[in-house]
DNA sequence: AGCACGCCGACT
DNA sequence: GTCGGCGTGCTC
């Protein structure tokens, strides 16, 4: 008997071997098996069986170290799609479904904060009571249990609709029924609050499973998954490969959200494998959110989702009202003015925020920029320090006193004078949270300002802990980027102010629009969640821009309506299928020649295959960790033929040598195309 | 992913 | 004339 073997190399073949006589009765798909390779020795997945009569020489399968297969059959199924459907190798996908968190997180990832180490945190749930549901979410939940098998549901629920408490309704008679559940959410690390009314909720049924996790904590929380121990798995991307026996329910909360793409390795979308993994496994999936991404509204209102509205807030509280700055005619001058501590806060915003600081109330300010200011320029020669491997300016980070690159993580100290003429006269242009805390805490001396972001989680001691003194009272003014508008309840908040709403927008990327409606509406929903009705101030210079109009109104079906018009009329998802062919090369001459070979092959292989091939172009940031990168995108009304046109088209380049000293990699349905 | 093979630059 | 660069191919 001979056994085909997944193993976790970029090959997209599976490797055959000989099943040993004392394995045999073990050897199963979905067991690990450890077999000699390459003079070495190597874990893989049995994936299948076959009658070994082709011209080797095969091996011998030398171990089985599991008792019973590591990979349930469903997540099989699974791993299968993923790999076929976004054109990865099976073994790097089982790889990254088995033992992930290795390439999580790009470049310096923080090793802390492990403190709900999976086990989960019994005794300060919130959790264990019970609301009264409204109405919208009774009936909610009545569809979600009458379903049988397999569907799909959209959730469509206001910020603080009370989404959290519809999921842990649906999930109750799942586990009571002996099935597992599988609960994504965009980062596990930004949302304590969910996981601890789970924990509160379901108790030690509850498997975390966090990026944080060393490998021995992940492998028993696999192991009480895969024994039945735990029946909910809550966690980021890698939770949808919880290794359930029987999956009776998914949830995704906050489908939309784009760190559900992995971008990186497998650039697999772990929403839609949940979707996937629920027609698999046959139950029903719920992708809950209050700004639905187009292509799941869009699925609802064509009846291939069933779709399920939560409109009011819970326990009667409006939602918050929203004003818009302009800044064109404000005071914040525009950020190249010559105004070197010019603020970043018009009056309106700045005496809104005293009164409801004098009221007692905490303020939120939100930015989504890291660092002090978003390049440094010398007035004298006008060089502006670059990543040493990326084509894009460094970031200047005033506590750190470095100059860090967003793009790649390097960084080095910030030089005082100009590293090119030896000039003083540096100028600090544009402003992320650092400048803005900065400001606050010269506007309210006798007040705590604390930052939430990346880097103050690196240095300070953790995202829980900074978001719990700001839960508790004790930090009256917060300044954060996107991770502060994610979920979280923070009942004193009463005024939300925005620095500047236009950063997303004027990205070369058709998803800028969404994205930052998305960010506006979430971020907007963190206010007026206690007692105080809420406020929001946003600045922008695009007040009259659809994304931000529509947001200030907490009006989706109209941003809805905008969006899709234009989708439509530039023939972009969900109207057509995208993949993004991304070819890299140390030197910019070989990358772009291997580019256009790419390029030439598959509108050779498009040809009357309705399927588009656009450009060779450089990419947006053209150098990224020393590589030139040319995008080729390729689009169809079909999936299927796009797969088809990617498949002979790699498989020819790679014959022809068509690209030579670069990598060729492709990236289904891309989120952002930077 | 690792490792060996193989064809073009700057050195004793 | 060699040592060694890394680009390429292979591992059942």
């Amino acid at each position: 008997m001979y056994a085909e073997i997944a193993i976790g190399l970029a090959s997209r073949k599976t490797f055959t071997y000989k099943v040993p006589e004392r394995l045999m009765e073990k050897a199963r798909p979905g067991q690990r098996a450890v077999v000699p390779f390459s003079g070495g020795t190597k874990t893989g997945f049995i994936v299948g069986f076959s009658s070994g009569d082709g011209p080797f020489d095969y091996k011998e399968i030398a171990d089985l170290p599991d008792s019973s297969p590591l990979v349930p059959d469903g997540l099989l199924r699974l791993a299968g799609w993923i790999s076929e459907y976004y054109m990865a190798p099976l073994g790097m996908v089982l790889a990254a479904a088995v033992a992930p968190g290795v390439e999580e997180d790009k470049p310096s990832r923080p090793r802390k904060e492990v403190r709900e180490a999976g086990q989960p945190a019994s005794g300060m749930s919130e959790g264990g009571r019970e609301f009264v549901l409204t109405a919208p979410q009774e009936e909610a939940l009545g569809k979600i249990s009458g379903a049988g098998g397999f569907v799909p549901f959209l959730l469509h629920g206001a910020t603080g609709s009370g989404k959290t408490e519809v999921y842990l309704r649906a999930i109750k008679p799942v586990i009571e029924a002996g099935k597992g559940a599988i609960v994504l959410v965009p980062e596990i690390s930004l949302t304590p609050q969910l996981v601890r009314r789970f924990c509160g909720r379901f108790g030690d049924r509850v498997a975390v499973l966090h990026s944080g996790l060393t490998p021995s904590q992940r492998r028993q929380q696999w192991r009480r998954i895969r024994q039945g121990e735990a029946a909910v798995a809550v966690g980021a991307r890698s939770a949808v490969f919880a290794p359930f026996e029987s999956v009776g329910m998914i949830v995704v909360d906050e489908e939309h959200d784009a760190s559900y793409k992995q971008e990186e390795g497998v650039r697999y979308s772990a929403r839609d494998a949940a979707v996937m993994r629920a027609k698999l496994e046959g139950c029903p999936v719920i992708l809950g959110s209050a700004t639905p991404s187009l292509e799941s509204y869009h699925n609802a209102l064509a009846g291939k989702y069933t779709l399920l509205e939560l409109p009011d807030r819970v326990s009667g509280r409006p939602m918050p009202e929203v004003r818009l700055i302009d800044l064109k005619a404000g005071r914040p001058a525009s950020e190249l003015a010559d105004r070197p501590q010019g603020g970043q806060l018009a009056e309106p915003l700045i005496n809104a925020a005293k009164k409801r600081l004098d009221n007692g109330e905490q303020v939120l300010f939100f930015i989504n920029r890291r660092g002090y200011s978003d390049f440094i320029i010398c007035r004298d020669c006008g060089d502006v320090p670059k990543c040493g491997s990326c084509s894009v300016p460094m970031t200047f980070h005033r506590k750190a006193r470095q100059l860090k690159c967003h793009w790649c993580g390097a960084a080095h100290p910030a030089p005082s004078v100009c590293p090119k003429c030896g000039g003083d006269r540096i100028k600090y242009v544009g402003g992320g949270t650092e400048k803005l805390q900065r400001e606050l805490m010269r506007l309210f001396p006798d007040l705590s300002v604390s930052r939430i972001d990346k880097d103050s989680i690196a240095q300070g001691g953790g995202f829980v802990k900074l978001l719990d003194s700001v839960a508790c009272g004790e930090t009256r003014i917060v300044v954060g980027t996107q991770m502060v508008s994610k979920g979280h309840d923070l009942p004193g908040i009463g005024l939300v102010g925005v620095a500047l709403a236009d950063y997303g927008l004027n990205q070369p990327d058709f998803r800028a629009a969404e994205r930052t409606f998305q960010v506006m509406t979430q971020v907007a929903g963190r206010s007026g969640r206690g007692d105080i009705p809420g406020e929001v101030i946003i600045q922008t210079y695009m007040p009259e821009h659809y994304s931000i109009e529509c947001a200030s109104r907490h009006d989706y079906r109209s941003f809805y309506a905008e969006e899709i018009k234009l989708r439509r009329e530039l023939n972009l998802p969900p109207f057509s299928r995208l993949a993004l062919v991304v070819v890299r090369g140390v030197k910019p001459e070989k990358a772009q020649s291997g580019a256009a070979g790419a390029s030439e092959i598959f509108k050779n292989e498009a040809r009357g295959r309705g399927v588009e091939v656009i450009g060779p172009a450089p990419a947006p940031v053209f150098r990224v960790r020393g590589k030139y990168r040319y995008f080729i995108t390729l689009r169809s009304k079909s999936h299927g033929k796009l797969h088809e046109v990617l498949d002979a088209g790699l498989k020819l380049i790679e014959h022809k040598k068509a690209a030579p000293a670069c990598k060729v990699e492709v990236d289904v349905d891309p989120q952002g195309v930077m």
